[in-house]
DNA sequence: TTTAATCTTGACTTTTTTGTACAATTAAAT
DNA sequence: ATTTAATTGTACAAAAAAGTCAAGATTAAA
């Protein structure tokens, strides 16, 4: 269970577009110079920004990147089932269950209802940060609050 | 950012241990069997386990496999640290930095401490959850009551 | 109309992860 | 002692993900 590259580079990227739409976008080569990446690997990434709705293209001399919606419209948890998918993919159990029928992945699916409800709880937490969260830095570190204050994540006793 | 093959799969094979160890532990073949997957690549899972103080092992024959600890006393959290690592490394800047001095993915490193604070919820959940609550069939879903009753992750709006 | 900057696409290479094979080791039973 | 059933460790092969490259298409300004 790892942030992939992918996700890890694809919001940074995202995070470059935002921060200059303002100021009238910007370009690969800027954004390929601000995170260290190749130009190449940064028009892969932001191609795949744009195709799912979130950043605008214009093409030709001047042309470049800018959002194509508010900053807080955009969900990281969209953003990042786009650049990485689901946690575990549905149809897990139609790949690795062999030949048997049912989901042999037995223990009356124990497993996977729990990794249904580790999911749950990223999806809370992804769908209320919006990239509007990571471009504020006032806003720098309202989630720990949420953590500090909450029964669940601050150590509750479960039974 | 998925769960991988390996957590997946070596929690399969935990489990398959802690159910038999009461009745004298299992054997690689039967976890195999079980879980559908060749008995190599269980070897390589349980060895895993092994190594890492989860499951003891006894060689020969009648040899086999038995948890090492109380399956209360088994945190998930460990165990997907042992199988799939942290969610980001520690160390990732120094990899992806170029040459900079100082870690230029920048953004006042905004999305780092964004991964930290997801981190944070993830092993709070984790470190939660022990082997016995996947082992207790009645003890199925603990985790629903808990999201639902949870302010957080329960469309709480955020300021 | 020319030019230069920029995006767009698909194929290719490298790296990482995953899975497999096989020989060596151990211990109980006979 | 020998046989049998099991674990252990290393090295290798296959698959997936990540990253690179090169040629093409589009646009705006000079």
């Amino acid at each position: 269970m790892k942030i992939s590259a992918q996700e890890e580079y694809g919001i940074r990227c995202l995070l470059q577009i935002g921060r200059r739409t303002a100021t009238g976008g910007t370009t690969i080569a800027e954004i390929s110079k601000a995170e260290r990446i190749t130009p190449s690997n940064t028009a892969k990434l932001v191609r795949i920004l744009r195709m799912n709705g979130f950043v605008a293209s214009s093409r030709g001399k001047d042309g470049g990147y800018t959002l194509a919606r508010a900053p807080g419209e955009i969900k990281l948890g969209e953003v990042f089932e786009v650049l990485g998918g689901k946690l575990f993919d549905v149809g897990f159990c139609d790949h690795y269950a062999g030949s048997a029928d049912v989901c042999s992945h037995n223990d009356h699916c124990t497993v996977r209802s729990f990794w249904c409800a580790i999911q749950s709880v990223l999806d809370h937490v992804l769908d209320q940060t919006t990239l509007e969260h990571l471009m504020d830095p006032t806003g720098l570190g309202w989630w720990e609050t949420c953590l500090t204050a909450n029964p669940l994540l601050n150590s509750a006793p479960r039974t």
